[in-house]
DNA sequence: TTGGACTTACGATAGTTTTAGTATTAAAGC
DNA sequence: GCTTTAATACTAAAACTATCGTAAGTCCAA
């Protein structure tokens, strides 16, 4: 009897870089994804597919047989990953409210007034839609 | 002679409850911070002293001695910490771009309205001081 | 002055993460 | 048919995480 493992929601920091590509590419055999990672850095044919079946087994990824190799693909959607993340640091370091971590976003120099406005714009978006409809 | 060891950047899980705690009081004797964390998980007396250590290792927390006690506080501010993860869960998962990051937060249909006037008041805000328009 | 009561230091252990070598199997080519 | 190639499966080691027990030192009170 295999023991399931228990699954974290959350991707490791490896595994968050192999999942952008997946995301990014839409999937792939070892060999692809590798040929993507290995532009940043150099890894291992084996390593990758160690890590690779490791996501599946967490419910990250699926793989399906295509002639000889296995070709990933994501099993969660980026957007959904994001909320999830977002959420989190909202609750483990924001106190739960989202105002509070978009004040500390605001207060950043680096952020630029144009991306401010292009936030605001996002706002307006869904607080108009909502009354509009 | 005390070897800093300046690994990552970041806190893990456990470490970030820890810092939770001493940001919240401020900081404390190991028996202080058990005290905190135990209303939430039963904890040993030296597991806490244990990662106390680490984290002063690490560099997130310094130490005084006071009596016969260590007390520790925090070496970094709360703020800081909250921008250094904003700009990590930017950069990782939202191409850097913060306006991507807000997008997620108002689609999710648990923030409310009243939140993302909140948060459109603080942009205001920023923008308005900046521009003065 | 000695034995609790506390304290930090040190180390053990179990589990996870990251990386990669070796074994095995299957296809392909000669 | 046999060999080369290429893929996954299996195994493992090193680093890190989380937890806690024991050792050893210090203070105080009986």
């Amino acid at each position: 009897m295999v023991r399931q493992k228990k699954k974290s929601e959350f991707l490791t920091e490896v595994e968050l870089e192999f999942m952008s590509v997946v995301w990014e590419t839409g999937g792939g055999t070892v060999r692809d994804i590798l040929a993507e990672l290995n532009k940043a850095q150099e890894r291992a044919y084996t390593s990758v597919a160690t890590v690779l079946k490791i996501m599946e087994q967490k419910g990250f990824l699926t793989s399906e047989r295509q002639e000889r190799s296995l070709v990933y693909r994501p099993s969660i959607r980026k957007v959904d990953y994001q909320k999830t993340s977002l959420r989190n640091l909202s609750s483990k370091l924001f106190n739960d409210t989202p105002a509070a971590l978009v004040a500390r976003l605001v207060e950043d120099e680096d952020v630029t007034n144009e991306m401010l406005e292009e936030i605001k714009a996002l706002l307006d978006e869904r607080l108009g839609e909502e009354n509009g409809s």
